[in-house]
DNA sequence: TAGATTAGTTGAATATATCAACTAACGGAA
DNA sequence: TTCCGTTAGTTGATATATTCAACTAATCTA
């Protein structure tokens, strides 16, 4: 089953890149956001800006770490908090300007952890590539 | 720069990946591995038989961790330790029967999380993007 | 307007990760 | 051979993260 196949592959690509990363935190980490708090800003460069709810649904985690998560982001300064206009309740989330060129730092380290990976591969595979991941 | 491009698509699937697998864990992680716990069976499976080190090495964590991480498998009956014969500071480690099948379910799962993902492109495509990925 | 639902927060228990200290075994040089 | 530096792995203590349930406050709905 081809199914199985290519997630084999994918499964390596990412738990060669997660080592790279994790091996590499202290040097790129400067603000110590740690590997979940990197997807929070990530997954809020995606969107510019969400309720702290989106963030729950996309990252599949108990609102309650979001919470926490996103209390620290704010205590280190990278992301700012809102109250939305329409509904009392929710909170919007924004990365502040340091919160941006963290995301920035972040993107770097996982181009760099990235380019050495997929370095067997020619200029052309990899546009190959990134097109097909584009599309996704 | 072409390299933060394909960075950014390849965090962004990462992200996608990781999020469903672990919204879905309960359903899949019938052994209670956690996902550290499925990258040591995924990278034993990977590698037939290993030491200690060499996972320490392959997913960059420390190795306090990763001794920790052994004993929970070995304790569940994922994993056996076996002495090394040349060395008798080394542990051997390979995956039991059981911590095969194992290794088959999350894999299942990790399919099963990637397809909805990789949906949008064609089989034809699909297949390009496997065979790209397993030449690295 | 009462009752149910949703967004977010907090507390407490548990699980994970980290760092340093440690034992045992190996390898090389005198 | 014996000493010494290095490597493999384990353990203890601490810090950090995750989970689950309980809770407040705001919104929606009948």
């Amino acid at each position: 089953m081809s199914d199985t196949e290519i997630a084999k592959y994918t499964d390596r690509l990412m738990r060669r890149v997660h080592a790279a990363l994790h091996g590499q935190a202290h040097v790129f980490d400067t603000q110590k956001v740690g590997p979940i708090g990197g997807m929070v800003l990530l997954t809020l460069a995606d969107a510019e800006t969400l309720k702290i709810n989106d963030l729950v649904k996309r990252l599949a985690r108990d609102k309650s770490q979001v919470t926490r998560l996103v209390q620290a982001l704010e205590t280190k300064g990278l992301i700012q908090r809102t109250n939305d206009e329409d509904d009392a309740r929710v909170v919007r989330l924004a990365l502040t300007p340091l919160g941006e060129t963290t995301v920035v730092e972040l993107q770097q380290a996982f181009a760099d952890a990235l380019r050495e990976i997929l370095s067997p591969l020619s200029a052309q595979e990899q546009a190959t590539l990134q097109d097909l991941l584009s599309r996704l």
